[in-house]
DNA sequence: CTGTTAGCGCGTTCAT
DNA sequence: ATGAACGCGCTAACAG
């Protein structure tokens, strides 16, 4: 572990014109930068950046957080965001908060001690909570974005998918197609994004078609997951038929798949399905599902850039289009539907 | 941001007994101990660990590549190593190679520039490579250890599962279901432990039945991906119809199971099909896949511990146990078989 | 028990 | 164009 001092004194210069050269900074000619060059490399001389970064008052990490990393769709996001990053030099430390806000909390603490110098967090499917450790991160002039969801109660940069807009496709491309009993199954804090905006997407294309969606309409699941879409499903097909089950993410729509072939019905032919994000098992599976795409290259681009961004406003919300893949989950049903 | 100096100040004490409290070293009374804590309470004190690691000569974050997040076997992996990481009170920086030597080389220079304190690789699906950037880690002192893979020209510690086993257990049950013609569906590279390990489980297993495989029975493919599942199985199927199609990975086996459907033959009932790993949706699709399971957390702890261990062996070769699990994708074959 | 001092490795003024 | 000196924030060794 050889020290700048180190290729200082076998280069035969000082520390200061060292350093200028290792940075590639103006100054030194070109004789002596060679010297330098030749000396560091001999001495597999490697920049320490711990001490760098406190020279500089500044870091090369940021820090991401996601609930869940085994769920593809944040892999999707951690491999952007990884790549976005590093075009601009920077490494990332990444943590996984389970879904739990003191979880959470805590990552957020070790970043801000870490002293990275921006913070990318996908947030718990909450609607608000306490924000005390938020107001840490600004307080430490630290940048923060928020991606695929946020809090309602703090106020910050944040870049998501216009899932208004993405359930509204869906819904309008199931009516045309002839059905008319759409359920919707959410996850339970209907005030959370993942849930409120996909539901006035849902309402609104129903009220462009003047037609009004079932009186029970909207399920709420414990847990945006597979089990929970199989559950809630296994009991809507209990008293009913409806023609089509959509749910606010593709694994809870998986769980529905699998709970309308156990009762016996058939999917698309019984009744349609459609999940939303299109992770990379959504077209894979044997009947491939319909669902709406999430741009997450766009995502992570747009969520990186607003952190370096230095104009960056405390109420930028930018939203990136998504775009509505029908597979073979999803089939026209006749107008003549039971009810 | 307020610095030791501020807290020590304020609480009226020298930075020296302020650095003892804040770390929990024995010395400070409890009267100044409260003192000084309350100062650094009100000061919104956070440490700056780069300023700590600088003198304290250590650092407290440990790099892990992996070449591909999307893939929820990797997302497992990094999941837990980042969870038993937290234990240690280490942070984890993530870079994703996306299979490439070249890419996983500068991230591992990165990662000793950084002064990471131990890192982690799932390296690329190579058996062997050049090591310049392996020795470098090595020179600086920086443990490292490989998981699911390795590189065989580099000695260093690793854990994986013993693939051989794994595939010894499920070829074994195949053929005792009456499978005879079994097709291995493996990576391009036959040396890496990918694939040599797994073929010398199958190979083990027909032995001990004193039977003989298909002369054709291991394809090697370009990738081990979907894609490439789906193109082999196409190919295998066109030139005749084998009892089962196995492979190194889930993904695989369905990009497998997409081709045999197409071909008009049905799984299982035509030929049975089985993968590798156990990732999520291996189980989620409507004909749950056979494979055999990591134990990814026991790999991930292994992992670590390994890491943190002095007494680390250049040689060291940890195997965890995979299980056979049997779902729905392999079904009994008559034994007077087509050839 | 507590204060003082000396670095950790590097960047950055200032002179020269 | 280059060198000397100081400081980044913190820990550690030594006095007292």
């Amino acid at each position: 572990m050889a020290t700048l001092k180190d290729v200082a004194r076998k280069a035969g210069v000082s520390e200061g014109t060292a350093s200028l050269v290792i940075n590639g900074k103006a100054g030194p000619k070109n004789t002596t930068r060679e010297i330098v060059l030749k000396a560091a490399k001999e001495l597999r001389y490697v920049p320490n950046s711990a001490a760098r970064n406190l020279a500089r008052k500044e870091s090369t990490t940021v820090g991401l957080v996601v609930t869940d990393i085994e769920n593809p769709f944040f892999g999707s996001i951690t491999r952007y965001v990884n790549q976005f990053l590093a075009r601009k030099d920077q490494s990332m430390v990444l943590s996984v908060s389970n879904d739990d806000a003191k979880t959470e909390d805590s990552i957020i603490r070790n970043f801000i001690q870490q002293g990275v110098r921006g913070i990318i967090v996908a947030p718990t499917q909450l609607s608000r909570r306490n924000t005390a450790i938020l107001k840490d991160v600004h307080e430490h002039r630290i940048p923060i974005v928020f991606i695929s969801s946020y809090y309602k109660d703090f106020s910050a940069p944040r870049v998501l998918t216009d899932y208004s807009q993405g359930s509204y496709d869906l819904t309008n491309y199931l009516i045309d197609t002839g059905h008319r009993d759409i359920r919707f199954l959410v996850s339970h804090d209907l005030d959370a994004p993942i849930a409120r905006e996909r539901i006035d997407g849902f309402l609104r294309a129903y009220g462009d078609h003047s037609a009004m969606p079932h009186g029970r309409a909207i399920h709420r699941c414990p847990h945006p997951d597979f089990e929970s879409g199989y559950r809630e499903a296994s009991r809507v097909i209990k008293d009913g038929k409806p023609d089509a089950i959509v749910t606010v993410n593709d694994v809870m729509a998986l769980g529905a798949k699998r709970a309308i072939k156990e009762s016996g019905l058939r999917v698309p032919d019984d009744i349609s399905v459609a999940g939303y994000d299109d992770v990379v098992f959504a077209s894979l599976s044997e009947i491939p599902l319909t669902t709406v795409r999430q741009n997450i290259p766009e995502i992570a681009r747009a969520a990186v850039d607003l952190l370096f961004s230095p104009e960056l406003q405390n109420g930028v919300d930018v939203r990136i289009a998504p775009e509505l893949v029908v597979r073979k989950s999803t089939k026209a049903k006749n107008t003549h539907h039971s009810r």
